[in-house]
DNA sequence: CTGAGACTGTCAACGGTTTGACAGTTGGCG
DNA sequence: CGCCAACTGTCAAACCGTTGACAGTCTCAG
């Protein structure tokens, strides 16, 4: 249990600055949660403290409003890393997390990791380099959804998404399971338009998709596509 | 010079964490960087790594597209750091920014920085708890986006920037210097799209605009009124 | 293998934003 | 004190995405 445990903190990116040992002192400290399609796994304004890494499936991270318009703010695959309260803790989370697919989590418990980090100051750095490119990546977001076309935000996003879906890098076509529904809370639009968007996407070839899945059969096709159309 | 350099640093959020002594170390190898409004203080792309934190003056961070259209992020205090590649060194920056006023800039090179953090690794936490802080606010941007409607978005950030420029809490108008087009730029409207909002907004006395100006006489109220429209 | 629920395709009407254009206003600089 | 550049107010037309509605398709559990 416990090396199972340590492989998935291994598996993560956030703890790859730490030392094997380090991560042997806390694996035992370390909840094993299996979860269901669609359960909800945190909920917004929740306080508790936790970093979590995805060991299996997938969670997609967002909230909802009181009109119950959802948002998806993205999509984790295994070995991802969330909680936005463990750096700021006391806190409340400022998103909930869903169960995407069925899977498992690895919690461990906010107070541990951080005196983990103190313990082992070396994995400072490469903590603050990971946080940094997490801002990066939600900066990116915000400046797409100012300068680009909704084709183009849709295109981006999806990129994205096939990246982190990627098992290896180099060519060959990435699939993924994801509703045009899903998508449009992701992008702030409707069903209906984003399946317009998609179609003229699918015409140049981009992209595919079918029932629930999208497939981006070569991913620097689509990439080329969207770097031409606004530099 | 020194003592002025110290007491910018001493201002700062980020650096809030490390002991006098520490800042000490690091003023002498500090640059004072005076700036003049509109002058470009730094172009996206470029690799150096710095810590940069505002003197005096308001500064503009963003980018713009090869369209010429432009994106601006935020605006920024005295007392407000920034650099997106200090954390990750040898990362391109994400971002631009501009003089928004006349100021001055004090910049500590990346490598010392993160050579005095390691140096004092108590000051980490603090420093992960306003990265942390910083991804949420981001965040918080992309889910006004998709959730909120436009006069809803325009509010909200209205009221954010308000904050920054509150000089303590409590209650009191509060002015601070932007234009139509500026904040059109930061929602990714259009002036005469601002225009229409702010006209609204005013009618209902939430905000009172001039050449350049806006006021927002009660902070309070403008949140309440957000808050309302939008669980 | 079959039925129910989830997902999808499509359409017309509606509405809010942008586009483009122009005149009016303000503030700073010489 | 007066000019110029920057900023602003406003309007109509065009455009794009949403709204709302409904029938068709797919998947999976039983």
């Amino acid at each position: 249990m416990v090396d199972h445990v340590l492989e998935v903190l291994k598996s993560c990116s956030l703890l790859s600055g730490l030392p094997e040992e380090a991560l042997r002192e806390v694996a035992p400290l370390a909840r094993v949660r299996p979860f269901r399609a669609n359960e909800v796994l945190y909920q917004r304004g929740e306080v508790q403290s936790a970093l979590s890494v995805v060991g299996a499936g997938n969670v997609r991270i967002g909230s909802t409003n009181a009109e119950g318009r959802e948002i998806m703010l993205t999509l984790f695959e295994p070995g991802a890393w969330f909680g936005d309260t463990v750096f700021s803790p006391g806190m409340p989370r400022v998103f909930g997390a869903t169960a995407h697919t069925d899977g498992e989590l690895v919690e461990v418990p906010g107070q541990d990791y951080r005196a983990l980090l103190a313990r082992y100051p070396e994995a400072y750095p490469r903590t603050l380099d990971m946080l940094s490119r997490r801002l990066w990546s939600a900066i990116s977001i915000i400046e797409d959804n100012a300068l680009r076309d909704m084709p183009g935000r849709v295109g981006r996003r999806l990129l994205f998404l096939a990246h982190m879906h990627a098992p290896q890098r180099g060519p060959g076509p990435v699939t993924f399971k994801l509703t045009r529904e899903h998508i449009a809370n992701m992008m702030g639009m409707t069903r209906q338009g984003v399946h317009g968007v998609l179609k003229t996407l699918e015409q140049r070839g981009l992209i595919r998709f079918s029932y629930g899945r999208i497939t981006v059969p070569e991913l620097d096709a689509l990439k080329a596509y969207l770097d031409e159309r606004t530099g």
